[in-house]
RNA sequence: GCCCCCAUAGCUCAGCUGGAUAGAGCAGGGGACUUCUAAUCCCAAGGUCGUAGGUUCGAAUCCUACUGGGGGCGCCA
């Protein structure tokens, strides 16, 4: 029997699901057995507790089936378990069975059959922890959708680290993604982007005309608005007369950032003062779309940079945009609402009933000036996806708008497909910079930008650190910090690990002295050979790593159903460790040939799922460092 | 006032559908480089899991009420 051997064979599963499934057998089995022998009342257990002890001293799996149905045979749990133990059937995976504690049933495996997951995962490969839990349905999961007025601050980059990492988790766990950019370039602040790039591009040609040079003009209105910022309740008026001009032409509310001057200085360096011969609205209206242009191309920029690629970006225009009937996509969701009874006029505006779904109050969805509020083209655009026929939507929102959950939610229901939504919700980005927080609001002017970010710490530390917590707990992102101790980044913790796997295969091949990329899969085929004997492997070290890459599918499976990846950058941790505990303790190169094939496939099991890992992550595996 | 999130070692955080003696990293203490990458490893130390009840064989985990911190409650987007 392979479970001897370790070696892996079509149907064998020596992974936490394979082994759960064949222990639950097992056990199953032997309790149906002590049943039919008089040993335990005629029970039904549905759930056998089958899990893996968090201390392996208590062997490999345990079952706490007696426990849980001790009372039902009105016996002591021990009594169950060693009536059930009795009735265990023979397994050659099985080395030992024992009743411990109050009830416990541990099963301990053999080396080989520990090990022989280093086989699966070879023969595997990228299809390693795979599962089906998406059934093959398709899931659109939104997420970044920054508005196209600015650049992405560091918030968008954590959902952009989040929602890519969750589509690759569900992709691996057998659902079909797209991923979509909803592009919110409809609404009032396309036209207070506008006329804020405007008043920077007359402010820039004022100050040529007087004399400046635009590298001059542009450094002073930037001055300007950190003077202005400085002092937030203008004790020194004098001090920023530009900004003051600025916000008492546009107001408090329009876009001051340092970024709008570039916008601007963009547009004087392409057209000088040329555009100022244009009618103003006409000149606003070239702005907001070449700005919008300019943005929406920084954003994908930035986006690219760090790996995440969209297969739909959506504008919200097409929403408003009306056929030949002079529908839109809003009126014919307006329609079905309608017709389902759950919109009504009151005070002049369109109302929907979302209360009857649950929200706090219902909603306008039509002002009483005419205009849609963001609600309406929310709903358009959720009816969209729908009727796009996919099986399961998901949203990434930051913390901020969970107070719009109920009613989106209260609309999909009404739509007809109640439960159909997952809304996740990430706690936002804490940016610091040594120590001191960074404000980041595209109105304040101040903020840090992803790119920047991404330009300091690296797209792969970037992406890692914004993943690595739980997206319902705040991150405190130093930029300093994470510069600083750059080497003690997790990242490099396990990108270290990998780069040592693959130099130890170079070494082993003789060919460490290449340069460049090598294609490991076949330099470790070549090394290892057809069927190496796993259960050799014997030492503790080379069972706990075999027994954390076991976990991997286990790991994968519940990120999807959890929603929750970053769980994968603290598996990929604790691989990385696991992996530097065996190098030091289990020296891979050896005289006995057997075995140094034996850890080459330990080594070799260890690089591919630590890469499959850093995948889904979104982070790279260098086999150099 | 109502809603959401958080509270675990000095600091930053894990702890999965309730399981056995609550874990890791960092900081601080002590060790290991003639040996496959020391960006590594090992040892020691560090805890009233915010408080009080409840559920049960068993609670950091589930329920209730409090305390403390963050965020949100618009005919803005």
């Amino acid at each position: 029997m392979s479970c001897l051997s370790g070696n892996h064979q079509a149907g064998q599963a020596f992974d936490d699901a394979g082994m759960r499934e064949r222990i639950g057998a097992l056990v199953r089995a032997a309790l149906a057995a002590a049943c039919e022998a008089g040993d335990l009342p005629q029970i039904d257990a549905p759930d056998l507790g089958i899990a893996r002890p968090a201390d392996t001293a208590n062997g490999d799996w345990t079952s706490t089936v007696a426990l849980r149905c001790a009372k039902a045979a009105r016996r002591a749990p021990r009594d169950v378990a060693s009536a059930i133990c009795a009735h265990l059937p023979q397994d050659p995976c099985i080395a030992g069975v024992e009743v411990a504690g109050p009830g416990f049933l541990n099963f301990r495996l053999t080396p080989g059959a520990v090990c022989g997951v280093f086989g699966q995962a070879r023969a595997q490969g990228a299809d390693f922890g795979r599962c089906d839990l998406g059934e093959g349905r398709s899931v659109n999961v939104e997420f970044v959708s920054a508005n196209p007025v600015g650049p992405m601050h560091v918030g968008h980059g954590r959902w952009a680290a989040l929602g890519d990492s969750l589509c690759r988790v569900l992709e691996h766990a057998g659902w079909k993604v797209t991923r979509e950019f909803y592009i919110n370039d409809a609404g009032n602040q396309m036209d207070v982007f506008a006329r804020s790039i405007d008043k920077r591009y007359r402010q820039i040609c004022e100050l040529v005309a007087a004399g400046s040079t635009l590298e001059g003009a542009c450094e002073a209105l930037e001055a300007d608005r950190v003077a202005m910022l400085d002092d937030p309740d203008g004790e020194r008026p004098q001090t920023h007369p530009l900004s003051d001009d600025f916000t008492a032409e546009l107001g408090p509310d329009s876009y001051g950032g340092a970024y709008i001057v570039d916008v601007a200085r963009a547009f004087y360096e392409q057209d000088g003062a040329d555009d100022l011969g244009l009618a103003a609205e006409e000149r606003t209206l070239a702005f907001r779309e070449r700005g919008y242009e300019m943005m929406l191309a920084n954003i994908k920029d930035a986006l690219e940079r760090c790996g995440v690629h969209f297969d739909v970006w959506f504008s919200e225009r097409t929403l408003h945009a009306a056929d030949e009937d002079g529908a839109t996509a809003i009126t014919r969701a307006f329609d079905k609402l309608r017709a389902a009874d759950e919109l009504y006029e009151k005070d002049g505006a369109t109302w929907f009933r979302s209360t009857d779904f649950g929200d706090d109050k219902d909603r306008v969805l039509v002002k009483t000036d005419g205009a849609y509020t963001y609600f309406a083209a929310d709903i358009a655009y959720h009816a969209n996806k729908f009727d796009r026929g996919f099986d399961r939507c998901v949203d990434i929102w930051g913390a901020d708008h969970h107070g719009y959950v109920p009613r989106m939610q209260a609309v999909v229901s009404a739509l007809g497909h109640q439960g159909q939504l997952d809304v996740l919700l990430g706690q936002l980005v804490n940016l610091l910079r040594g120590g001191v927080p960074v404000r980041m609001s595209k109105r304040k002017g101040t903020m840090v930008t992803f790119e920047e970010l991404l330009d300091e710490v690296g797209a792969d530390a970037t992406r890692f650190t914004l993943l690595s917590r739980s997206s319902d707990q705040e991150i405190d992102f130093d930029i300093d910090v994470a510069t600083r101790q750059s080497s003690d980044n997790p990242v490099y913790y396990v990108q270290y690990a990998h780069a040592r796997i693959c130099s130890i295969l170079r070494r082993a091949a003789g060919r460490d002295e290449e340069q460049g990329v090598l294609d490991m899969d076949e330099l470790a085929a070549g090394l290892i050979g057809e069927a190496p004997d796993l259960s050799l492997l014997t030492d503790p070290a080379e069972l706990a790593l075999a027994r954390m890459i076991a976990g991997f599918g286990d790991t994968v499976a519940n990120c999807a159903r959890e929603m929750a990846p970053f769980r994968l950058t603290h598996y990929a941790s604790d691989l990385a460790a696991a992996f530097h505990v065996f190098y030091h303790n289990c020296h891979v190169l050896t005289e006995d040939e057997a075995l140094t094939r034996a850890r080459l496939c330990a080594c070799d099991a260890t690089r591919r799922v630590l890469e499959l890992t850093l995948s889904l992550v979104g982070v790279s595996a260098p086999q150099r460092m």
